[in-house]
RNA sequence: UGCCCGAUGGUGUAACGGUAGCACAGCAGACUCUGGAUCUGUUUGUCAUGGUUCAAAUCCAUGUCGGGCAGCCA
């Protein structure tokens, strides 16, 4: 698929300005950031916004963006997803920001290295273009367990952390509360020799799940309740994605991601406003370690809400797991992946979220945002063709049985190269239910008893007869087609007031269609914590059975289609060669239907 | 009621002490062999109250409202 090229106004954002402020300032050789997904579900819009700033960010600044699985926890990870992410990202990045997708050799660890004369641990992305793309993959925090680990041990020696024998619960009651002080574990001061031990043995799997953990040594009192003492390390008997058996205890993300960040040499580790408040002990973790390199800084922003989605995870997985939906990747799902499959282009997702922008403002975006950025695309490169959903037949009465007039017609209106195609009228064709009113309300133009219309490309017709089944049901219109008003011919510029798409009946391939809609019939679907259930549109998915045009025959999935007057269609990836469905994009605007409701 | 963060038209976002602008949505019109696209015009806004200043959306104070934080999740 030929994406349209990125917008080329150059975002400007608070995030953005401090970056350039770092760069002004100094002491900034290159810019880093990354994006860090925990594999434990699919990427979705949202991500889609926090993958174009992070890129974007690198893109213009010459810099990088390593894509790093942030696996810490193997009771809720996998490997299907950390598959789905890196398909995904490359996806979403592809023919914009792929030169700064930062990816390491397959099975790269972190190598010791001099830091001006000291010690330091550090893992760079591959060169692109150094040795085969194939063999290059994401960064894994789970990679820098053993670094992590030794970390862990340096604050154990220097007196800033200690083994905790508290259980879950006592631990919770010693934290006190946001507006309550937490009171100090009686394991708090223990001596480094015995806190070592205890530590090395945590790892040698001396001890049951939650009977100890290793916290750091800041401050029960701190009005901030991620600086009482948090937990760094827990026990976890469980098999890893990544790791396999190796490890039994694992790291806690405010431990390992601001180390992660070090380690790859990230400097601006741009996150979502729910950890504004870990931003201390982010900072706290890398001071009180006496690094050797500069040192990130995190940046946080507002995650993205859309209207009429769900965004977390949880009630994503909720919607796969309950068969609301057929999958993370159903084209109703605001995954990255249903999204592709619904036909969004790549390019509209990036023009979303330049346009949607990045601040600190909790709000609520309008759905009509993303609807316009889809358009605006597909409009630009959809190929027009002609569909006929909702079937009536139309007879043709002057025209012969077994004769084909031959009409030609625009492949894209918007892009001229595009070229013509030829369509076949014959006596019999089909034309859209909706387009014909035995009693039409005022200012409808289109067909009606007695009245013309044009059909697109070939000439006006005028109906002259409706023909009816015993229940009244409309079987056939029985029409003129004035073939002086095709094109060249000499009454071609006759006004009608409407053109309508159709179909040869004697040419056209059947197909299935999928009609999606939004998922929730309500803006806001997760306020006051309602049960998704009750505002689940029953109407999200419509199937219908249609008749196109025979070129649609040859339709692979990344093409994108216009069908005239309908809407934007693409072939679903998983659609039978014997069996074609198309699923609808996005329908066209609709300035009637509105006018008719309002 | 502890700490942190935020507040600009209906929605999202600019303006970095000096004319409140842009996009989406809405409305009206033009054009059209897509009731699409395009084009033109247009309605609507600085949370409140004080203060600093020649000048405040912007700086300060207080208040109001909204969001986040008490996982051995991320």
């Amino acid at each position: 698929m030929s994406d349209t090229p990125a917008s080329p106004a150059v975002p400007s954002d608070f995030i953005r300005d401090m970056v350039t402020d770092d760069i002004n300032s100094g002491g900034l050789r290159s810019i880093v950031t990354r994006f860090p997904p925990e594999p434990n579900g699919y990427l979705h819009i949202g991500h889609a916004k926090s993958i174009c700033l992070n890129f974007g960010i690198a893109r213009e600044n010459h810099g990088r963006c390593n894509l790093r699985m942030d696996d810490t926890n193997p009771t809720k990870e996998d490997m299907e997803y950390v598959e789905s992410i890196e398909a995904d990202v490359r996806w979403l990045v592809a023919g914009w920001a792929d030169q700064v997708l930062g990816l390491k050799r397959r099975g790269a660890v972190p190598v010791q290295a001099d830091a001006g004369g000291r010690p330091d641990t550090h893992l760079a992305a591959a060169i692109p273009g150094s040795g085969a793309r194939h063999q290059l993959e994401p960064f894994f925090a789970s990679d820098y367990f053993p670094q992590l680990f030794e970390f862990a041990v340096r604050l154990v020696e220097k007196g800033l952390a200690y083994v905790c024998d508290l259980s879950p619960e006592e631990t919770d009651q010693y934290r006190g509360a946001p507006d309550r002080p937490g009171k100090e574990s009686p394991f708090r001061n223990r001596t480094a020799a015995e806190n070592l031990d205890l530590f090395r043995r945590m790892r040698a799997g001396e001890f049951p799940d939650g009977s100890r953990t290793l916290r750091a040594r800041i401050d029960m009192a701190s009005p901030n309740v991620w600086l009482r003492d948090p937990i760094l390390y827990r026990i976890r008997h469980a098999e890893h994605h990544h790791t396999g058996k190796s490890w039994c205890i694992y790291p806690m993300y405010d431990f390992a991601h601001c180390l992660s960040d070090y380690i790859e040499g990230v400097t601006h580790s741009i996150c979502t406003l729910e950890f504004e408040v870990h931003r201390p002990l982010y900072d706290w973790i890398l001071k009180s370690l006496d690094l050797a390199r500069p040192l990130p800084r995190q940046i946080e922003f507002a995650r993205l809400n859309l209207g009429y989605t769900v965004m977390s995870k949880r009630k994503l997985l909720q919607l796969v797991a309950e068969r609301v939906v057929t999958g993370w990747d159903d084209p109703r799902m605001p995954t990255i992946s249903g999204l592709r499959r619904r036909g969004v282009p790549a390019s509209s997702l990036r023009e979303f979220a330049r346009q949607i922008g990045v601040t600190k403002f909790n709000g609520l975006t309008d759905v009509a945002v993303l609807e316009k950025c889809i358009r605006d695309d597909l409009n630009r490169l959809a190929l027009r063709r002609l569909a006929v959903l909702r079937p009536v037949k139309v007879v043709l009465t002057n025209i012969g049985m077994g004769d084909s007039v031959a009409c030609e017609a625009v492949n894209n209106p918007e892009d001229p190269a595009s070229g013509h195609r030829t369509v076949h009228l014959t006596r019999e064709a089909w034309i859209e239910h909706e387009d014909f009113m035995e009693n039409p309300p005022p200012k409808y133009f289109r067909l009606r008893p007695g009245g013309e219309v044009r059909l697109k490309y070939a000439c006006i017709i005028r109906c002259d007869e409706v023909v009816r089944d015993a229940s009244g049901a409309v079987l056939e219109l029985r029409c003129f087609a004035d073939l002086t008003t095709r094109t060249g011919q000499p009454n071609a510029g006759r006004k009608v007031k409407a053109a309508i798409h159709w179909v040869s009946a004697a040419h056209a391939i059947p197909a299935t269609v999928h009609l999606y809609d939004r998922l929730f019939t309500e803006e806001e679907p997760e306020k006051d914590g309602r049960d998704l259930k009750s505002v689940l549109n029953p109407d999200s998915l419509r199937t219908v059975q249609a008749w196109l045009e025979p070129s649609l025959a040859e339709a692979v999935p990344a093409d994108r289609f216009q069908f005239e007057r309908l809407g934007y269609f693409c072939l679903d990836a998983a659609s039978a060669p014997g069996h074609r469905v198309f699923n609808r994009t996005i329908p066209l605007k609709d300035s009637w239907s509105k006018a008719k409701a309002g």
